[in-house]
Order: C-alpha cells, then structure tokens, then sequence
RNA sequence: UCCCGAAUAGCUCAGUCGGUUAGAGCAUCUGACUGUUAAUCAGAGGGUCGCUGGUUCGAGCCCAGCUUCGGGAGCCA
C-alpha cells in the first residue's frame, strides 16, 4: 500500500532492491563525478541518499533539483562508498512532481529560529526539529490510547460544542449561526438566542468532564481525549486558545488511586516515548545542548533523555495543600521576602511558589492534594476536617512538573447529591443548567474520580520545547489563527 | 491584560559619541574543486534600518505614539 517510506530502508535495507522513493529534497550537492540528494520523506528523522551520475539527469532536471523540491526517485539500494550513510539509492530516473523556487523557498540549508518558523508554520513539518516533534507528538498520543485500552478504559467522546458553561475553566468561544450583523432581538432588546441554530447559547467546550463523568458512572472507566478551548487573553509559553486534554473518570476510585494512576500513566507514556523515539528525542536533546551553549554550566537544564528517564524512575513527592504551606513559609525565599505574592495558608499558589517545591525544594515531581475548597471547583469532594488544617479543604490534586508548572489537575468528585447542589448555589451556578449533571448523584451515584491532563505540556515536557506553540502543528493563540 | 526587552539583507545578527557611501556570517546565483554529508574556496547580486510623527545643520542611533514579535506575570491544562 502506497510507496515504500525511507524509514523502512533506513532501518532495514535489502542492498540490491530496486526502490521507488517520493520524498522531498533537503540538500544538494554536485561534484564532478557524482550528484548528492539527500531526501527526507518525513517517516523519520533519518534523510536517504540519491546518488546520480552528472550526466544522467538533464540540465534542467538538476536545475530543478533544490531544497524544497518533491520528487520521485526510482532507482536501486546500494551500498554507500560515503561515510555518512551505510545505504543510498543508485538514480535510474528521477521525476519532479513539484518544484521550490530557491528565491521564494524559505526553508534554507541552514539554522532558523523557532520564531520564524513560527511564521511560516505551513512549512516548519518539513524542518528535522518539527518532523521530530510531530512524530514524537503522534507516538505519545498513541501512547495514552494504549494505556488506557490496555486497563479497560473506554474513550468517551466528549462533545466539542456544549451549553454548559459551568465548569468556569475559563472564557469561552461563543458558537452561532445568527447573522452577527442583524442578529434577532428579544422583547428585551438582548440577543435572541431561541432562534440561534441549537435554540440556546452555545460554546466550545472547556473541559470533557462533566460529561466523562456521566461515562464513567455506565461504563466505569472512561477517558476523553479531544481539543478543548479557552478564550482567554493568556499570552504565555504554556498556554494554548486550542489544546487537546486527557480526562480519565474512573468510578469507585478515590484521590489516593487517582494519584496512583496519575502518576502511572504520565510515567508510563513517557517511558513509551523514550522506547520507541529514540532518533528523535537524541536529536531535539542535542539541539538543546547546542542552544544551552551559551549559558553558564549551572542554567543548563538536564540533557533531555536524563530528565525523561528521572521522571520515569523516581516516585513523585505526595504532599498536602497544608505541609506545602508550611514548607513555603519555612523557605528562605518567604524568609528573605523573595517570593512576589505572600504565603500564607488560603491563597492560590503562583507559578513562583510551586517552581520552588519542585525545582528547588524536591527537585522532582510532586502532586499536591487537599487544597482549601475555597480555591477549587465545585464538584470536587469536600474533606473531613482534619487537626492541624486551618479550614475546609476538598480532595483535589495538581501534579506540577518542573519547567511547566500544572501539568495535571484533578480531583475526587462531590457524590453526594446534597452537598453538591449546595456548592452550585454557594458558587452561583443554576442548577437548571446541570440538571442531568446532578442526576448522576441521584440515581445510583458512586464515589469516582479522574483527572486533566494538558497533552501539549506534556509534549512540551518529553521534547523539551520551551514554547507550547512549537508542540502543536497549527496553535491558536490571541491574535493568531493563519494556518 | 500588566511588566520588561526587541524590530537593520531571504535568515541570524553587528552597527562605537548622532556625522557624510549601512556591515558580517549563512542562504541564493556564477565560477573553481571535490564520493559529497547543512561540503570547501573565490566572486556577484541583494537594504523604504517595523510604521507615523518629533528633536536636530544632520537620525539606523535620541524622544513620543502605534504595530508586531519575544521573555516574565496573571488566568489555567
């Protein structure tokens, strides 16, 4: 099916075989007796060699040959007399199915910065850096499928248009079909959104949830796996308008088996990660290197596979809400007035405060629970008191990784239907919009749990990219939706 | 949205105290050389110094506003 890809013959060449390649042309070199074509069909990170007698190809065909260029190339695997490679391809006939003027063709032979690339994000896939990100974005993203097929999870699709903004992730893109520039009025003079395309005000979801949640209290264990979108002004290296989410409800688990498999599945899909994209991650952990050159020894970050590999080896720190706190306020930053915002036990921890537990205090992974019911959503399950704990808290846990903060939020749910539905009024919500999300404590609830997972930050994370931008093919930022 | 920084050749950047004709490396093109590895060597072409206004005899350089980009913060995943 379809043309051989040079992964294949990279990894196992049979010398000998006549070949049909299309791929595009990275470089060319011409020498007297032979032409150089290093092509690179993006299945790996890997470029083949197209070897041609100068007289073979016409003048014009070898004029068309430049970076950028498509072509097919039908010759025979042979064993290479150069030293770069053990196998290239002996040219019989080239074709040229598209060409790249070199005046207009932005992709050079050469370094560009992630910035400009950034601008021309329809071509950076064809660029080493980009290939490997993508491909070691797809291998994680089948990565979390597999994890949880193989533990009897199913996928839940959750909607991606939904009425309910009752979550409160965040500001959300309105969806409408109305005629923006006459839109029909009400009595009122408001909007009317009767008479909008689902008879209701309508955006794009936030978060799978809620609705995993009504999964899992059928099928058990649920996982959604989908874009999410906040319309939020957030202009930062971790935050994206569009990203995808992983959101696995399980029922009958408790915060302590949430963490459980929180930490199991981010180890065990990195670890996949590290098995199967070798190339790739040894060639983002060398461009880190060469980017770090500049810096003084101890800002250097840890080579990219050490990192994984930490991660994978070593238990994450459990702590409570309370003892990080308390942690924090013992801290020589609190101590020295260091730290912008105050600690003190209540608030919201900031980016500041959580980089000095992990990157400073633990070094490591750490998943803090228990945090005051104040600063959390509503359907997270409130605590027993407990001594020694300043207030009310819920059974909520952040896994915070070094470089990007938060990258799992996630709790055990309020099943009980009184207490929650006292938390939708205490937080403001109608409760006539979550009507059959109140349901499902109603008929037949059970204690379950689950999580959120940011897969970008987590592709961030495994290839060491500092910019979330630069993780996804096509990211929606404020001002920014070209590709 | 707030704070800080940046914007000069296709790309990455330098440009001294405000001074007369704006530079380098890479890329591109031409030539030489070569089983080459993002080849090497020589040469050539390539600029509205982000935009608008101001200060000045004179602005790439100073000032103001705007735009875009980057870093940090907030919001969060």
């Amino acid at each position: 099916m379809g043309p051989i890809q040079i992964k294949k013959i990279v990894e196992n060449a049979h010398v000998g075989e006549s070949v049909t390649i299309h791929a595009w042309v990275r470089t060319k070199r011409e020498s007297k007796n032979a032409v150089f074509i290093a092509l690179n069909d993006g299945s790996t990170l890997h470029n083949l060699q197209a070897v041609a007698e100068p007289g073979q190809l016409s003048e014009a065909t070898l004029r068309q040959i430049t970076t950028g260029a498509c072509l097919k190339v039908i010759g025979t695997l042979v064993e290479s007399l150069g030293a770069g490679q053990s196998v290239e391809v002996r040219v019989q006939e080239i074709h040229i199915y598209g060409t790249a003027d070199p005046d207009e063709y932005p992709l050079q032979p050469k370094k560009h910065s992630l910035e400009f690339l950034r601008e021309i994000a329809h071509l950076r896939p064809r660029t080493n850096t980009f290939g490997a990100i993508l491909r070691i974005r797809h291998a994680l993203a089948f990565a979390v499928h597999k994890y949880y097929n193989d533990r009897g999870f199913f996928y839940l699709h959750a909607p991606v248009i939904t009425a309910s903004d009752a979550e409160g992730a965040g500001e959300m893109f309105r969806v409408t079909t109305l005629d923006m520039n006459k839109p029909p009025r009400d009595e009122a003079g408001k909007i009317d959104y009767k008479e909008d395309f689902f008879g209701r005000e309508t955006n794009l979801t936030v978060s799978g949830q809620l609705e995993g949640e009504l999964g899992a209290m059928a099928l058990s264990k649920i996982y959604t796996f989908g874009p999410t979108f906040r319309a939020e002004n957030s202009n930062t290296t971790r935050h994206l308008a569009e990203f995808w989410m992983i959101e696995p409800e399980m029922a009958f688990f408790e915060l302590k088996d949430n963490m459980d498999l929180a930490e199991d599945f981010v180890k065990s899909v990195i670890g996949y990660a590290l098995e199967h994209c070798v190339d790739d991650l040894d060639f983002l952990e060398k461009r880190q290197a060469d980017e770090e050159k500049s810096k003084p020894q101890q800002e250097r970050a840890m080579p990219l596979s050490e990192k994984l590999r930490f991660v994978v080896d070593n238990p994450f720190e459990r702590l409570t809400y309370t003892e990080a706190i308390d942690i924090l306020t013992k801290s020589k930053p609190h101590k020295e007035k260091k730290f912008q915002y105050h600690v003190e036990w209540g608030i919201d921890l900031q980016s500041e405060h959580e980089r000095y537990l992990v990157e400073k205090h633990f070094k490591k992974p750490v998943i803090l629970t228990n945090y005051p019911r104040a600063i959390k959503s509503f359907y997270m399950k409130v605590d027993d008191a407990a001594p020694g704990v300043p207030g009310p808290t819920v059974r909520a846990m952040d896994v915070l990784f070094p470089g990007i903060g938060e990258i799992i939020g996630g709790s055990q749910r309020e099943e009980n239907y009184d207490v929650l539905l006292e938390r939708v009024h205490e937080v403001g919500i109608d409760p006539e919009n979550l009507w059959w999300y109140l349901e499902t404590r109603k008929f037949g609830t059970a204690p379950h749990s689950g999580f959120g997972l940011g897969f970008e930050r987590l592709v961030q994370f495994v290839t060491g990219m500092g910019n979330i931008r630069d993780v996804i093919p096509f990211p929606r930022y404020p001002k920014s939706a070209e590709f």
